[in-house]
DNA sequence: AGCACGCCGACT
DNA sequence: GTCGGCGTGCTC
């Protein structure tokens, strides 16, 4: 009797057996295939075929059937590979983390399918056994399709010159044609979050603006614009082309300061790898830098299988970009969720500014994708190439220590000098003052001059301290242990981690009085401040509560990068920005940002921060001046900022970190407890808790700390505590942490309301 | 996660 | 007797 293991892709993620569809022989039936299964009493779900095995004796179990196959397979076996991996490494269900990682559309039973041309509904393939024989019959034959193919069709303008034409969709849809010169149905549909495009295509044919083709007639060959590397681009790129040419697994840092010409680097190896047939992956932490990168790309280099993807896509465009993938040399330009896309012949990943932190997911499933990237490169002996102008200090000591190639640009292309770096020290000043007066000379100097200045706060709000006038009481947020920042513009008051929103002013809970004062300053109050004092030149804002959709951020950007305001104040998104041709001076307020946070990794982000912030100030023919407010300028930090000198700082923290136990001189686990303001056992949990802290510490190789309350204990209305371990090895924190929650769920502390979380976090970017 | 099953108190 | 509330445990 045959038997098929399938996991389950939907709560409650088990592992079951199951008898092989009828019609279908075992032989036909591939492991990594999606098939629908029956769950229960009345409930139907998708699963994954993990194994297929034959059993000589009749099982005991009364095996249900598989009801349909889908694609087979979906995932090949290195995919599997993949995620067992990530399953051990993370002490995490196989079952979850490959539901969690696959787009989100294929946990759904699939409504239709496609036969030639001929659309089918699914239900009807269940129901009845005609259909079924019939389906089952080209499902054999692979002419099964889940997908709509002629959303596959691409579209490009007739004349490269159209005039403005009546209907905004089809305007829409005019335009981004104009931009990215071919594009399929599904991409114009994803890109215009639009689901219904198909009239205004119609209209556009008739009208003989657009034409619609098949893509056979797209040619396929790989072409790129002609460029130059420079002589240190040129040989940092051909030493990796030989990698690539030898499909040796190597990982390599290219540590090369903002405008030295990383990109064309890329570029190059990009095009070298898609020669060879094999696919790649251009990895950006952000999806609108990965937006930018991907216009810039195609108009540099053109092939057919050039993909934007980002977990935000809608559904049928990841479905599609899926199933090409898998068996197209692709390149794929995205944020972290591309790389679990089932790539065909894996030859390269690149990711770009390694250091930013949103490269660690922590939210449903924890994982690192330099980590994942790293497996990757290795099981498919590819080229992993690490860039950045500042260099998390890990990878650079892994770089120092010869595990990692380096490689250096340190020239700026065709720029001035960077600019140069001042840090005021603000300690002898009364706190009044937002601007010491050094910094507001030389703010209305610059602004005399008629340059720009952007100023970096990495607060919002108007104010994000209210203190109770008569009975010194903060406010905080009812859910949080946060204090609330009042909005001017709405007048209201706001919780910003868990969007808790009340009218100002509210009532104090503990005297019920409503007068308050207020202590410090966010985005809001620095631009009406400084709008008072020059009320003759246009201030611009970006922050959060400004910009609401990815298209007003850029609508920001551009306007000051056309000069259409002097200066420019917003939180840390406005590092992001590119082109700002008329910047000469540089604003930090608050420079002690995140320092008295106890994170370890505080003056790493601190410094990447500023550095990405200098890389934006200074014109071609203009040094830039960068000013930095502090109040504790004694540290050496602030030495080595002045200098410029990040390698100098990396040198001096790694000799901090060794001295304090710190990654990466020991790994770091934090199981993340959190469980219900309300719960009754929490005191029995928690001495539970401590106790078996305790008793597991005693055979630990390493350190245990904890647990303690997290340093924000309330947040969500959840309670949190944090347990800290350091060890060696990751295994000895993985079986910690396993043994911790099996001897929780033995003694019924913590199975008996699910009220209690408990999450192993590896390498924690987040501890507050 | 859902859903059935079973045990107990309140009500016809 | 039986209806419905919730707590417990299973899903091939
Ligand atoms: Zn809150
Ligand atoms: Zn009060």
């Amino acid at each position: 009797m045959d038997v098929v293991k399938v996991f389950l892709l939907n709560s409650p993620y088990l592992k079951l057996d199951y008898l092989p569809p009828l019609e279908v022989q075992v032989s036909d039936l591939k492991i990594g295939s999606r098939v629908v299964v029956p769950l229960g009493k009345k409930r139907i779900c998708v699963g994954i075929v993990q194994s297929i095995c034959f059993l000589d004796s009749d099982c005991e179990f009364n095996l249900k059937r598989i009801v349909l196959p889908l694609e087979n397979p979906l995932i090949s076996e290195t995919y599997f590979k993949l995620i067992e991996d990530m399953s051990k490494r993370y002490a995490g269900n196989f079952a979850q983390i490959l539901s969690n990682v696959l787009p989100s559309i294929f946990k759904k039973i699939p409504r239709k399918i496609w036969i030639g041309s001929k659309v089918y509904s699914v239900d009807k393939i269940l129901s009845s056994d005609v259909d079924y024989t019939r389906y089952i019959t080209y499902w054999r034959e692979k002419k099964v399709y889940f997908f709509k193919d002629s959303d596959n069709f691409l579209v490009k303008l007739k004349n490269k010159s159209v005039k403005k034409i009546r209907g905004k969709i089809k305007q829409a849809i005019i335009d981004l044609l104009k931009e990215n010169n071919v594009l399929s149905i599904s991409e114009i549909k994803s890109f215009l979050a639009k689901k219904n495009i198909y009239s205004s295509l119609d209209k556009l044919e008739r009208e003989g603006l657009i034409v619609i083709f098949k893509e056979k007639t797209l040619q396929n060959r790989l072409s790129s614009v002609e460029y130059k590397l420079n002589n240190s681009q040129y040989n940092i790129a051909k030493e990796m082309e030989q990698v690539l040419t030898t499909h040796k697994f190597e990982t390599h840092l290219l540590h090369g300061i903002t405008g030295s010409g990383k990109t064309f680097v890329y570029l190059h190896l990009l095009k070298k790898c898609l020669e060879q047939g094999k696919s790649a992956i251009l990895l950006l932490p952000e999806v609108a830098l990965a937006w930018g990168m991907f216009q810039r790309l195609k108009k540099l280099l053109s092939y057919k299988h050039i993909y934007f993807y980002t977990g935000n896509l809608p559904d049928l465009e990841k479905q599609r970009i899926f199933y090409i993938s898998s068996h197209t040399p692709t390149l794929i330009i995205g944020t972290r969720s591309s790389i679990f896309l089932p790539f065909y012949k894996l030859g390269l990943i690149i990711v770009d500014e390694e250091h930013v932190e949103s490269y660690k997911q922590e939210q449903g499933i924890y994982y690192q994708t330099k980590e994942i990237v790293y497996f990757l490169a290795k099981q498919n002996n590819a080229l992993l190439l690490l860039g950045s102008a500042t260099p998390d200090i890990k990878t650079f000591y892994s770089a120092n220590q010869g595990n990692i190639f380096k490689h250096t640009l340190d020239k700026r292309f065709g720029l001035s000098l960077p600019p140069k770096i001042i840090v005021i020290d603000l300690k002898n000043k009364q706190n009044k003052d937002i601007f010491s007066q050094k910094i507001f000379d030389k703010l209305s100097d610059v602004i005399t001059k008629g340059e720009q200045v952007i100023i970096l706060h990495n607060r919002r709000g108007y104010c994000p301290i209210l203190y109770c006038s008569s009975c010194g009481n903060t406010i905080k947020c009812p859910s949080c242990d946060i204090s609330l920042t009042y909005h001017k513009k709405n007048n209201s008051l706001m919780c910003h981690y868990c969007g808790f929103k009340i009218k100002f002013p509210p009532i104090c809970s503990v005297c019920e009085s409503s007068n308050f004062s207020f202590y410090g300053e966010g985005t809001e109050k620095i631009e009406e401040f400084l709008k008072k004092k020059f009320p003759n030149i246009t201030i611009l804002r970006l922050d959060k509560d400004i910009v609401q959709s990815r298209h007003k951020f850029k609508e920001i950007l551009q306007s000051f990068e056309r000069g259409e305001g002097q200066v420019l104040i917003g939180t840390q998104m406005l590092s992001k920005g590119h082109d700002f041709a008329n910047v000469t001076l540089g604003i930090v307020l608050d420079g002690d940002l995140g320092l008295n946070f106890p994170d370890y990794r505080a003056r790493e982000r601190l410094f990447q921060l500023l550095v990405q912030l200098c890389g934006r100030v200074g014109r071609r023919d203009k040094r830039g001046e960068v000013y930095i407010q502090t109040r504790n300028k004694a540290l050496d930090f602030w030495n080595f900022v002045e200098n410029g000198d990040y390698i100098g700082f990396c040198k001096q923290e790694l000799k901090k970190r060794k001295l304090f136990d710190y990654p990466p001189f020991v790994n770091l686990g934090l199981i993340r407890v959190s469980f219900a303001r309300d719960w009754e056992e929490k005191d029995v949990f928690l001495d539970e808790l401590t106790k078996q802290c305790l008793i597991f510490a005693k055979n630990f190789e390493g350190k245990v700390l904890g647990p303690v309350p997290a340093p924000i204990y309330y947040l969500h209305s959840k309670y949190r505590y944090h347990i800290l371990l350091k060890s060696l090895q990751w295994s000895n924190i993985r079986t910690f942490f396993l043994n911790l929650k099996t001897n929780l769920l033995d003694k019924r502390v913590l199975s008996k309301k699910r009220q209690v979380q408990l999450i192993l976090d590896l390498d924690p970017v987040s501890i507050l």
